[in-house]
DNA sequence: GCCAACGTTGGC
DNA sequence: GCCAACGTTGGC
């Protein structure tokens, strides 16, 4: 399958480009959204790159790259009861929730802002730059992708 | 299967 | 912290 290209939002009081710089690597759980969960268990490939969105922040934006280092696979955080993100109704023979592991790839060491997105030419139908866009795991097309590579050269 | 109520997200 | 927009739940 073609190289696919995603943006994944968090916020940054959870998890930040500069944490996963340090980190290497991160499993993206948590996630309990249906359409977000199908992208990530069905669409997302190892090799994908992924925008890094910081979400709720000063501004809010594109952080930094990172990409898929391993795809779909139950996301265990649903069956620990200690967990924040525990689902008593997932089943482990038959998992409710996925998620993937994403790989640090880039840190923009500065945000390609919200509202530069949504004034940039191009980036019109760009999900997150639609109005009550919520979906925390987008698909972007090629041309967008690369768009916002290039205005992240200028900050 | 509809839809009102509720909880959450996320920009501001 | 507010609140609009959205997704999910649950009563019917």
């Amino acid at each position: 399958m073609a190289k696919r290209y995603w943006l994944m939002k968090c916020e940054p009081s959870a998890y930040t480009i500069d944490d996963l710089a340090r980190d290497g690597s991160t499993n993206w759980e948590g996630v309990r959204n249906f359409k977000a969960r199908n992208y990530m268990r069905d669409d997302m490939q190892v090799g994908d790159e992924v925008l890094f969105y910081a979400s709720n922040a000063e501004p809010s934006g594109v952080t930094g790259l990172a990409k898929i280092v391993k795809a779909g696979y139950p996301d265990s955080s649903a069956f620990n009861k200690k967990s924040h993100y525990y689902d008593e109704d997932s089943d482990k023979a038959k998992p409710t929730w996925f998620m993937v592991d994403i790989g640090f790839v880039k840190n923009f060491h500065g945000t390609v802002s919200l509202e530069t997105l949504k004034s940039t030419k191009g980036l019109e139908k760009m999900m997150v730059t639609q109005k009550g866009s919520r979906l925390s795991v987008q698909p972007v097309a090629k041309d967008e992708f690369e768009i916002v590579l290039k205005l992240a050269k200028k900050i």
